[in-house]
DNA sequence: GCCGTTTTCGGCCCGACTGTTTTCAGTCG
């Protein structure tokens, strides 16, 4: 069982408490163990083998007693009995927008829906508006958001995809049969979110690869199978395609696989032009002899063309530049010198401030800065001027320790329903590095809201936007906002704009960064990292930069610190 | 459920909005 497995089981187990309606400090102590466990660095096997997993915060006698019983049988009893009482269809009807555990469980009770479907059809036929607290108004909502969350489900956010693409290649590759295994698809050109995740492997004995597939524990059911391809169904529902080529077709197959389709097609055509011919097997010349493919730069070499990186391989120009050898020197995560938005143990995070710089210098970064929540976050425990100086304070005093690392002081500041900021400018001139975000009044309407952050962009302090659409993929799209204005608006007062890198944010989207260059605007690739392997997801923002098409000339966090400072407010 | 050199019981939990309401419960970030 990895952490995240076992973590999945708490917060599911608090979910189904919560529509039981059990007590609520019972339910959060589930939540924050399950937010604990989720966030920890080692294996919980290994730390309830050495008897010091009982010793966290917020794990207590009988959490530990149940991840002893998970780690032994996979689940435990009373996760089984609240399954048994409450339907898990009632948790996607609890996801519903305006729908909480009570009306769930009102639902339940008054009309016996367990599932989505049951309850679309309890409101076509017009029950739901008899219930107490729900009018016709909330039925039709009701009926609409189904809708949206039917045609949603079908994709797959980016984050999950890689963590299972990897976790399965991992697991071809160690086959002895398999010669090598490679993550292709969406995945791979790391689309914000995918249909399912593709996967290539090279071997001989076909149908053993694919049998020893089938048994992989992740695997629920095999969707389709043909002679060297498998279709499956996974854990959390996302689907696995696996195609077993030879070893001497493996790139063309694993290029082909790659796509995009109009990438690929594209390509073809510009090889039946020089009269090469470009298939899922090999690559021909114009004398019909097989073309010596060893890797993917091949291929684009024997085109004619610069190599193009899959992040690029949309169809959108990147091969009329390969073809003039104009396609830009793309930003690297080995570009990345410094993190300039991540939280600490001050706020709403796991990892103290000591925890944060040492993951920081771990990584190589020669710079971070700690920019934790402003006052009016209640719920973050967001600090006020007072703490916040204290803050200053403490990183002054720790920065002393290195002379190869700056930790730079900061702040994530609210952005007020007004556009006016959470605290004084007096306070803020003297911090390094100010983000502003918008964390309330998500309701505004777009005139509002857009005016509410150029307020901030123009703020003679505020050196950063942090997540400017506010948008959280897969749960909710982001509020009513220009960002046309938005961007022009950083671009006129030296603003800075973060792609947030959380993968459930992505936020600049690749569409608006590439906005952000067009008007000449600076970014930044930040994290918001609110535990230390969170820092990682770095990666998730280098790919929306790299699609995006930026150069490392675009980014500010590519600067060495001094530089850096020069760039901001 | 978790926590505790003031407590082994009684705290833990914030503020705003929204929709359905005649005074507020439920939802959300």
């Amino acid at each position: 069982m990895r952490n995240i497995d076992i973590a999945w089981i708490f917060y599911e187990m608090a979910d189904l408490m919560e529509i039981k309606g059990d007590d609520f400090f019972k339910i959060k102590a589930y939540r924050s163990a399950a937010k604990t466990i989720s966030r920890l660095n080692q294996p919980v096997e290994e730390l309830v083998r050495r008897g010091v997993f009982n010793k966290i915060p917020g794990i207590g006698k009988a959490i530990n007693a149940k991840t002893r019983e998970i780690l032994e049988t996979g689940t435990c009893r009373t996760y089984q009995e609240l399954l048994d009482q409450v339907p898990r269809g009632l948790l996607e009807i609890r996801s519903l927008p305006g729908i909480g555990p009570k009306k769930a469980r009102i639902l339940h009770q008054k009309l016996g829906v367990t599932s989505l479907e049951e309850l679309e059809e309890a409101a076509k036929r017009r029950l739901v508006r008899k219930l107490p607290g729900i009018s016709a108004k909330t039925e039709h909502e009701i009926v609409r958001n189904i809708r949206s969350l039917k045609e949603g489900r079908s994709q797959v956010l980016l984050g999950l995809a890689r963590e299972l693409a990897k976790e399965l290649v991992e697991y071809l590759e160690n086959l002895p049969e398999v010669a090598r295994a490679e993550i292709g698809g969406g995945t791979r050109r790391w689309k914000e979110t995918v249909s399912d995740v593709d996967i290539v492997a090279a071997a001989d004995d076909v149908n053993g690869v694919l049998d020893a597939f089938t048994a992989h524990p992740r695997v629920t059911k095999v969707l389709q199978r043909d002679s060297n391809r498998i279709q499956v169904n996974t854990w959390w529902g996302v689907p696995v395609d696996l195609t077993v080529v030879t070893v001497d077709e493996f790139i063309t197959a694993w290029h082909r696989n790659t796509g995009s389709r109009k990438h690929y097609q594209h390509l073809s055509l510009l090889a039946e032009e020089k009269g090469f011919k470009l298939s899922h097997k090999q690559l021909v010349d114009a004398y019909g002899r097989e073309l010596e493919v060893q890797d993917e730069e091949d291929i684009y070499r024997h085109l004619g063309l610069e190599y193009i990186p899959p992040e690029l391989r949309e169809d959108n120009g990147e091969i009329e530049a390969a073809q003039t050898g104009t396609l830009p020197r793309l930003v690297e995560l080995e570009d990345i010198k410094g993190d300039l938005h991540v939280h600490t143990n001050w706020s709403d995070a796991a990892g103290s401030l000591e925890e944060m710089v040492e993951g920081a210098r771990k990584k190589g970064y020669s710079y971070m800065a700690i920019t934790d929540h402003s006052g009016s976050l209640k719920i973050a425990n967001g600090l006020d001027a007072a703490r916040l100086k204290k803050q200053v304070k403490e990183i002054e005093k720790l920065n002393q320790q290195f002379d190869d690392f700056t930790i730079l002081t900061g702040v994530e500041c609210d952005i007020l329903a007004d556009g006016s900021l959470d605290h004084e400018d007096e306070l803020l001139a003297q911090l390094d590095v100010v983000i502003a975000s918008v964390h309330s009044h998500f309701q505004q309407d777009k005139e509002t809201m857009t005016n509410r952050i150029i307020s901030a962009i123009e703020h003679e302090h505020v050196d950063i936007i942090g997540h400017v659409s506010g948008r959280l993929l897969g749960r909710r799209g982001g509020y009513e906002l220009d960002v046309e204005r938005v961007l022009e608006a950083a671009a006129k007062y030296n603003t800075v704009m973060e792609i947030n890198s959380s993968p459930d944010r992505l936020d600049l989207s690749e569409e608006n960064t590439r906005l952000a260059k067009e008007l000449g605007v600076k970014v930044v690739i930040n994290t918001d990292a609110h535990d230390l392997k969170r820092l990682n997801e770095i990666e998730y923002g280098v790919a929306v930069a790299r699609r995006a098409w930026l150069t490392p000339d675009d980014v500010v966090n590519t600067r060495e610190v001094e530089d850096l400072l020069k760039n901001l407010k």
